[in-house]
DNA sequence: CTAAACTGTAAGTATTTACCTACACAAGTC
DNA sequence: GACTTGTGTAGGTAAATACTTACAGTTTAG
């Protein structure tokens, strides 16, 4: 029999909460998730969690970058699943089923609002730019494998489809038609601008 | 000679405190924006403000339902403007220069975390709808008259115009890009989806 | 075993902030 | 001129909240 895990102690625990802390920022914005609700969740006092962190601003920062950790995984995941058809193609897929549960556009939406931090603003930049890259690259490869081509770069169709993304999750955010609707939606517009001419 | 129109009192002053008061919703966010700063920006006194509305989001709630006037007249002032192409395109041209001047996409994404809050969620679901529905009419009259077809609808089309356009707003507000860079984007992005065959 | 490192509890502090009250003064109305 | 209505000033209050401190108990490393 294999001892059970030593129990983490220190930052070693910050793998630990950052999941359960980008809960909270994920539900209640970054200005309304308080402190105290943070370190509850995380089932210890405030003052573990500034054992771990200087501030709150810290938190966050991590929050994002676990949530981006989280997402691309599980992007990556998903585009391995199947073979017969793109990655780009594979993406949409799962994004209609899987948009709209994860929590990444709630945390960013709250961070919109702290832009003029500078800290944040450049977290979300990067946070941007790796989901475009990734996205770019799959768009690329699509367009490469069907010969597709149009007067529109990889960039700009990838950015395209990042905004329709987004504004799915808007809709969904509030509570605008149906989730079938906007799945619908969402996969036809997707398709769409991926096979744009 | 006539005389200056007489100094206005009470609640009739709202129409005048609107569009400072949006300004510094547009400038903070919701959380962000104290009384104290919509009154000093009025020009007045907290208690003053609270004489015209019960509470601060109300005067969030009115912000929007202005900022909702003023670029929806702004919109359709710059469409009367030429007649020798369509509304829609007209639209997207007008944006390709004014879109990030307006504090629309701002007051938005303050508002989305704010959604929790049945009131602001209804007032946001409208501000889209609303969008929505004007886009749309001006999307369709576009593709009838240059009878394009595909198998996307045209409410479809007009909310991934939407969505282009946040996209837009949010590079922008996270200084992603020059503002060229971004204005070709956007020049390139709207027109191929509004031409989508 | 001992010293160092860490944990949990409990309380506190300083600031911010939405919203209120009271009152003297001014401006319209009859 | 009396009465009503609105304005500007000044202060206050109660709650929320980021972050801190002190300390006794526990775990780990040498």
């Amino acid at each position: 029999m294999s001892h059970p895990p030593p129990k983490k102690r220190g930052t070693a625990r910050k793998p630990d909460f950052l999941p359960l802390i980008a809960d909270v920022f994920a539900e209640c914005g970054y200005r309304r998730a308080t402190t105290a609700t943070l370190a509850k969740r995380c089932g210890v006092r405030e003052n573990e969690l500034y054992r771990i962190w200087p501030n709150k601003k810290s938190m966050f920062l991590d929050a994002i970058g676990f949530i981006f950790e989280s997402v691309a995984s599980s992007w990556a995941e998903s585009i391995e699943q199947k073979t017969d058809i793109t990655a780009a193609q594979q993406l949409i897929d799962s994004q209609l089923h899987h948009r709209g549960d994860s929590r990444l556009h709630r945390i960013i939406f709250s961070g919109l609002n702290e832009v003029d931090d500078p800290d944040i603003c450049r977290a979300l930049r990067d946070l941007y730019l790796n989901f475009h890259k990734m996205i770019s690259d799959y768009v690329r490869k699509h367009r490469q494998q069907h010969q597709l081509q149009s007067s529109l770069s990889d960039d700009t169709i990838s950015w395209m489809m990042i905004g329709i993304g987004s504004i799915f999750d808007i809709q969904q955010e509030l509570g605008q038609g149906t989730l079938d609707q906007r799945r619908k939606q969402l996969g036809q517009a997707a398709n769409a601008t991926l096979n744009i001419r």
